[in-house]
DNA sequence: GTAGGGTTAG
């Protein structure tokens, strides 16, 4: 802040306000960020555009306060200044509320942006489709898709991998197929997220093997897989009880460079815990915090409720004790174990 | 040199 404020020359001070207004949203403290926005920026001459508005509509969103990114919204086009929404701010909203529940305030955003003639695009319609998914309401998602090739915007990879996504978890295998075809005739080429979702619901359905050969072909055509690709597989691994497979695949996600993460410490913790192999499972716990990784709300869930359901509640309760000192809120699951 | 969408764990 000192040194952005020291280069006192506005025109090449915002765009460092916008890597700092990032930075800071990043640590959850939106808030300040649009203190800094409304009040400091100002303060110092420098005039927040566009860009600082989308860092702080998104960071309200990823706080889930899209309420009031909605808000700030109308706050700028009512007050009518030099610095209105557009596209981009629209759309950040639009997909917060979505992800928050808020359907209907989301449609009713969205249609403020057909009047004041600013014109969805492909990031838009996509966020709507995937809301649709989500709650299985695949109807709706196509109806949309219409919409959408009657406003000449053409859907992508991920128009197409959300409706694939929505298809495979409302059980509907047969559609997965059809969508498949319309991509590959509409020369759309699926990616890797794709593949993940894929591989995903052959794994939840005992199909291990069939993801296994798409993995394999992955690898062969030279793909860089991301940790999550492993995580799916060694998810996978787990429901099959298939220790062997998961420590291979893991020594072979290590051979390429990759960590261990949450996920995939979790799924560790889960199938010792399966296994009722409680030393083994407060061995992983305690490593990964050896790797610097801290325990997540969920890893804390999993070893919590591991330790209910074999009645050692005082160990489960130096580890909610933990969990609190370490400044993580517990959610519904920790306090519903099975005892 | 600064902003938006699709995937994984209890």
């Amino acid at each position: 802040m000192g040194h952005v404020i020291k280069l006192g020359f506005a025109a090449e001070a915002i765009v460092n306000f916008s890597h700092l207004l990032k930075a800071i949203c990043a640590r959850k403290k939106t808030s300040y960020a649009m203190e800094i926005v409304l009040r400091i920026m100002p303060m110092f001459n420098c005039v927040p555009n566009i860009f600082s508005y989308s860092i702080l509509f998104k960071g309200l969103c990823n706080e889930k306060r899209s309420q009031e990114a909605l808000e700030l919204i109308h706050i700028m086009v009512d007050h009518g200044g030099s610095c209105q929404p557009n596209v981009v701010s629209y759309n950040t909203v639009v997909h917060g509320l979505l992800k928050e529940g808020e359907a209907g305030k989301a449609y009713s955003l969205f249609c403020e942006m057909l009047q004041r003639e600013i014109l969805p695009d492909v990031v838009t319609y996509n966020s709507i489709i995937s809301g649709m998914c989500k709650v299985h309401a695949m109807d709706k998602a196509e109806e949309v898709l219409r919409q959408m090739f009657d406003r000449g915007i053409l859907p992508d990879t991920a128009t197409y991998t959300s409706l694939i996504h929505g298809y495979y978890s409302s059980g509907q295998c047969k559609e997965v197929e059809r969508v498949f075809n319309e991509m590959s005739r509409n020369c759309v080429q699926p990616n890797m997220i794709t593949y993940n979702i894929q591989m995903d619901y052959l794994c939840k359905s005992g199909r291990c093997t069939e993801a296994r050969k798409i993995f394999d072909s992955l690898i062969d055509l030279g793909q860089k897989l991301t940790v999550t690709t492993y995580s799916i597989l060694l998810h996978g691994y787990a429901l099959e009880r298939s220790l062997h497979g998961m420590h291979c695949l893991i020594d072979l996600m290590v051979g390429n460079g990759i960590s261990p993460d949450h996920h995939v410490y979790n799924i560790l913790i889960f199938v010792y815990a399966k296994e009722g192999m409680v030393g083994e499972v407060m061995h992983i716990f305690t490593k990964m915090r050896q790797q610097g990784l801290n325990p997540d709300v969920v890893n804390y869930g999993t070893v919590i409720n591991l330790l209910c359901s074999i009645g050692r509640m005082d160990d489960a309760m130096s580890q909610f004790s933990q969990m609190i000192t370490e400044g993580l809120a517990p959610n519904i699951i920790v306090f519903t174990p099975p005892y």
